[in-house]
DNA sequence: CGAATTTGACCGGCGC
DNA sequence: GCGCCGGTCAAATTCG
């Protein structure tokens, strides 16, 4: 993985939760009808974003105006992850829904759409080390900006990347690899109508809690420099995967009145586990910032994005 | 040396 | 029933 991607990309993934079942995926569509539209990516825009579940259904926020767009302060940030953070209670893990495991995806007004595509028949099913009915999988997608895309708090390791049909780009599976159980799964591909977006789809539950640290995150850091890679969906999946989500939300599809009340949920939900602490500590935010300031932050990552990017639409591509 | 990534092959679901 | 395609596995490779 590129340093880049190291930094930005200590996959820490939105996804969350856990519940046992695999089953059960859960698939956040986001609709990101503007994807085309909205402005690229600026540096000031933090990966934070990605934590604002801005984005409503099919309504996407521009940069400009997104309330979150100008580097936020620590206390935004914490607010902005509060949405991806996990609740480690034991009833997640139960799964009551597999969509309740995301923390924005209990609500509505999350940035990234849920799909249920069909309940899971059976959570059972997810003992199978493979997805068998796809059809019955729930998945979350998001559309995260390339920025946004680091910032997970779940370490995601990288088991497989893919050409997917009708898709320039090459589509990168991640599982997590906080737990070795852990049944969550992310899939990072590139947007492409608009190709500094990323679509992430996750699917599965986390069985286990949020890491609490930052430096606690395994994997997905690892950075090799691909010489006319294709690889870039792959590395940058798994630090896209984050930021595709915290992106999406800022960019795209929610008002800041949406944004305001997801905060609002999300904030109500972190508070009742009290994860905002434990989980986002001060420290990090702060690396969080010095990387927003950091040359990589945004416009440094697309562009290499835009590197991998292109490898991977030759490579990948076809 | 351990861990993560890459990549090709295999398996199985899904549509026709 | 057949073929296509997506998703996962696992060996090899690379990196810290």
């Amino acid at each position: 993985m590129e340093p880049d991607w190291d930094l930005h990309a200590l996959v820490r993934s939105c996804t969350t939760t856990s519940s046992p079942a695999a089953a059960a995926t859960t698939t956040v569509s986001t609709t990101s009808s503007g994807f085309g539209a909205s402005a690229p990516p600026s540096t000031s825009r933090s990966f934070f974003s990605v934590y604002n579940p801005a984005v409503q259904e099919g309504q996407i926020v521009s940069p400009s105006e997104n309330p979150y767009g100008a580097r936020p302060s620590i206390e935004e940030l914490h607010e902005l992850c509060k949405p991806f953070f996990i609740k480690p209670q034991p009833h997640t893990f139960q799964a009551s829904s597999p969509l309740s495991s995301f923390s924005y995806s209990s609500v509505s007004k999350s940035p990234c759409i849920q799909q249920e595509q069909k309940q899971p028949p059976q959570p059972g099913s997810a003992s199978t080390p493979k997805q068998k009915k796809r059809k019955n999988q729930v998945k979350k997608v998001c559309d995260v900006a390339a920025e946004n895309l680091s910032s997970d708090i779940w370490a995601w390791r990288k088991y497989g990347q893919k050409p997917i049909k009708g898709s320039p780009y090459p589509r990168g599976y991640y599982r997590c690899s906080s737990s070795k159980g852990c049944l969550a799964r992310k899939q990072v591909e590139r947007n492409k109508s608009d190709p500094t977006m990323f679509v992430v789809t996750y699917t599965g539950e986390h069985n286990h809690p949020a890491p609490t640290h930052k430096s606690s995150l395994a994997g997905s850091t690892r950075y090799k420099p691909q010489i006319g890679g294709d690889t870039a969906t792959t590395r940058p999946v798994s630090p896209a995967t984050s930021s595709e989500v915290a992106q999406h939300s800022t960019k795209s599809e929610c008002t800041e009145e949406e944004l305001e009340d997801l905060m609002k949920d999300d904030d109500e939900e972190a508070n009742e586990f009290d994860l905002t602490e434990s989980v986002v500590s001060d420290d990090f935010f702060e690396g969080l910032e010095e990387l927003t300031e950091s040359p990589f932050t945004a416009s440094s990552i697309i562009d290499r994005w835009s590197l991998t990017n292109n490898a991977t639409t030759a490579a990948g591509g076809s």
